[in-house]
DNA sequence: ACCTGAACACCGTTCAAGT
DNA sequence: ACCTGAACACCGTTCAAGT
């Protein structure tokens, strides 16, 4: 508030005849900046799993460059033009892969958590200098473990700490959508234990 | 800082000589926390999937009862003694239900950040009193969204607003299960496109 | 009616000075 | 050597007073 004020050549109170507080003024910041997310990503050619995870990683870096934002923009959904522009694209392309509609209603949700949550996570880290030297400690931490006690750790500790955060979300990002696309939602009614996949309407 | 130096009856400059900074701090309560964290829930005679949510609802139960915590949790990742307990309960899970190991070690991953920045989420909105007038607003834009230029949003507007957080929470950790245990990590090696589901060891 | 200087009530962190 | 009072450099928000 009071760098803005300052950047706008005047005191920060001015700024309250225009929001109402910081996560108003975040939350109207994050839908211009929504405006930028690529929603036909480059690979226009690909699967529509693919074109999905473009425009999610569009997404992810653009949070990537405003961490403080990153931060917000988990708890302060947005509801501007940008946000609906959005979300209009991701229901088009699970509808696209036929995955059904209610999972893709709340598939959706969860899509823009992760991909919010990453870029909150590694903006802060790329932030903090002390970022580099506690995954050092993580590192040891996860190699030094007792095999007696904690088997598996030892055992995947080099997968644990394995691939660079492009492998990882990439990985990520597909098996989100394809958990997505083969968990059904509960049915509304009271029914008991639902066929798994029995309101897919395509495989 | 300030708080608990008040609480111990000092200054706030005396936690300096314990710890390095406030990061550092809720890393130590975190971990502390985390020793709460019910590793056998209740339906311990249930399917793995079962168990294996159960924990993570029990540790995502926690946070929420902690909000600021929950949101320091997604930066700060913990390395302490209940911080490895509870990664390898999960990773036992995951090996009883036979998902293979590379998509176990990335996987819990994902599983920790989906709690955890749940729980920041609605811990948070749950503490600020506008949290349902935002809420009101949401709804509002989604219904009232125009058919032409949105037409899935518009569609899918009851569905994307529909369900507990409970419910959303239990279908949200069974579509990330599923999705883990059926997407196949990259082969390390530069082969082309590997089989679907190539190492899985159980199905 | 619209804007804002100055103040209020907070933070985390540092460091010189004490014991 | 260990601890801490006081200060530094910040925050977001409010409101009385100005134009």
């Amino acid at each position: 508030m009071r760098l803005l004020a300052q950047e706008l050549d005047t005191g920060p109170a001015s700024l309250y005849v225009y929001v109402a507080n910081t996560a108003e003024l975040h939350a109207a910041v994050l839908d211009e900046l929504l405006g930028e997310v690529d929603l036909e990503p480059a690979e226009g050619e690909g699967d529509w799993r693919d074109r999905l995870a473009g425009v999610l990683t569009s997404y992810s870096d653009m949070l990537f460059e405003h961490p403080a934002l990153a931060r917000s923009a988990l708890t302060a959904r947005p509801n501007g033009e940008h946000y609906l522009r959005l979300l209009e694209r991701l229901l088009a392309l699970l509808d696209e892969g036929g995955v059904p509609r209610t999972q893709a209603a709340w598939g959706v949700d969860v899509l823009l958590q992760f991909a919010t949550a990453t870029a909150a996570e590694q903006s802060t880290r790329g932030q903090a200098p002390e970022a580099a030297e506690e995954w050092d400690a993580l590192t040891r931490v996860i190699h030094g473990v007792d095999v007696k006690s904690h088997p598996h750790v030892h055992t995947l500790a080099a997968s644990l700490l394995a691939g660079s955060p492009e492998d990882r979300m990439t990985w990520c990002l597909q098996a989100l959508i394809n958990g997505i696309a083969h968990t059904p939602t509960p049915t509304p009614t009271a029914a008991p234990a639902p066929t798994p996949d029995a309101d897919r309407t395509d495989s």
